[in-house]
DNA sequence: GTATTATTGTACCATCCGGTATTTAATTGG
DNA sequence: CCAATTAAATACCGGATGGTACAATAATAC
């Protein structure tokens, strides 16, 4: 029984589809200047009524945060995920630049990393989106360090530095690549420089 | 003889005071967020008519350059000028690690470095301005190499690494310290950070 | 004093922004 | 068939932007 019909709504039937508007807008935030897109472009793009647009997120804010939580789970908890992995520091750590790095082959493909360049701009952000980005940084800080502790116990760790400011480290400078990325710069150096930037980690 | 006094033009003298303009703009520019500093709030702050400024500026993208240029003169070139010094590879380094992550004690003086928040901001910048921005790019970088090549001769520098790719990975570093500074984090942790990141360079 | 030259600021232009009031359309419940 | 409900889009709001037309002003040249 149940829930294979949801009761078929009362007023007129919804046709906006958040799903397609929030891919839009991630794409649109993720390539190009996010302090220069207006919720009108967006609007144009997915073809859908500023109300409507406005009915759904509540507003600018909402949508952003919207986009964001979208991402959050998309892209970044699976990089998360790699920090949960027995595998020896070393081969972790290469894991997590090659993905850093990583750029699609097709042409116009996202590069960097929405969260970073949403950091990057951050005035131009709401309250609400502000405070995502804040709680997806310090979860991703404290996975790092995580991390770092477990490979410590395991003796596959032991830089001169804590595990607080070695996070932090890492987690600079896979951002600063993140932007180096996104500002077109090329994949390899980028790639190269942050393996240097990691040398003195790995003994 | 001559010109103690400059012929003493024809039509309506002069008021806007050029060198003010530009220092209320650096200084905007500087500290806070370009791309939503419009020309308007700048006619505003220095008290001038936004004719006026369109007369000595040409337009937005006019002003900008003469604003990076300024800042090219008083802030640029005298950290370049380090780079001649003949004291040893390490340091000059620790100089311009110094520099890069000084912070003026007054509340509200700037933080992080104009050309870098420039270059971060691109797509909010004319033509002029992008061109003066790679012109002095280019600059920093072959002073840079200039400065490894040299240290490389005397065999204070020898990290196995052409001195091209030094010199891209310093300017990153040093980059990435002024935006952190910048975004307002720490000065010491991101001074500390730097060191971390050029310890490879120093033995 | 009058013409010439150059700089001034007011007041305006079209355009875009984020956000909303309002009317119209599409559906269910009775 | 008629109310109630919900979502739709048009058309608007005040305000900001980059940029300009234009008349007023202040000086020199003659």
């Amino acid at each position: 029984m149940s829930l294979e019909r949801i009761k078929a709504a009362r007023g007129r039937p919804k046709t906006l589809d958040r799903d397609h508007v929030l891919e839009v807008a991630m794409d649109a935030y993720w390539k190009e200047d996010i302090g220069n897109l207006s919720l009108n472009e967006i609007c144009r793009r997915c073809d859908v009524s500023k109300p409507g647009l406005y009915r759904e997120f509540l507003n600018e804010d909402g949508l952003m945060k919207a986009v964001i939580i979208k991402y959050q789970k998309e892209v970044l908890n699976p990089v998360l995920e790699m920090l949960n992995s027995e595998a020896p520091f070393r081969e972790t750590l290469n894991n997590l630049v090659s993905f850093a790095t990583s750029v699609a082959d097709t042409k116009d493909a996202p590069r960097g990393c929405l969260l970073i360049k949403m950091r990057e701009s951050r005035m131009h952000l709401g309250e609400a989106t502000r405070a995502q980005i804040d709680f997806i940084q310090e979860q991703a800080l404290s996975a790092y360090r995580a991390w770092l502790e477990r490979s410590q116990a395991k003796g596959e760790f032991n830089a001169d530095m804590s595990s607080e400011f070695a996070a932090t480290y890492i987690d600079a400078q896979l951002s600063h690549a993140a932007s180096q990325l996104a500002r077109g710069e090329n994949q390899l150096i980028v790639k190269k420089m942050l393996l240097v930037a990691f040398s003195m980690l790995v003994e």
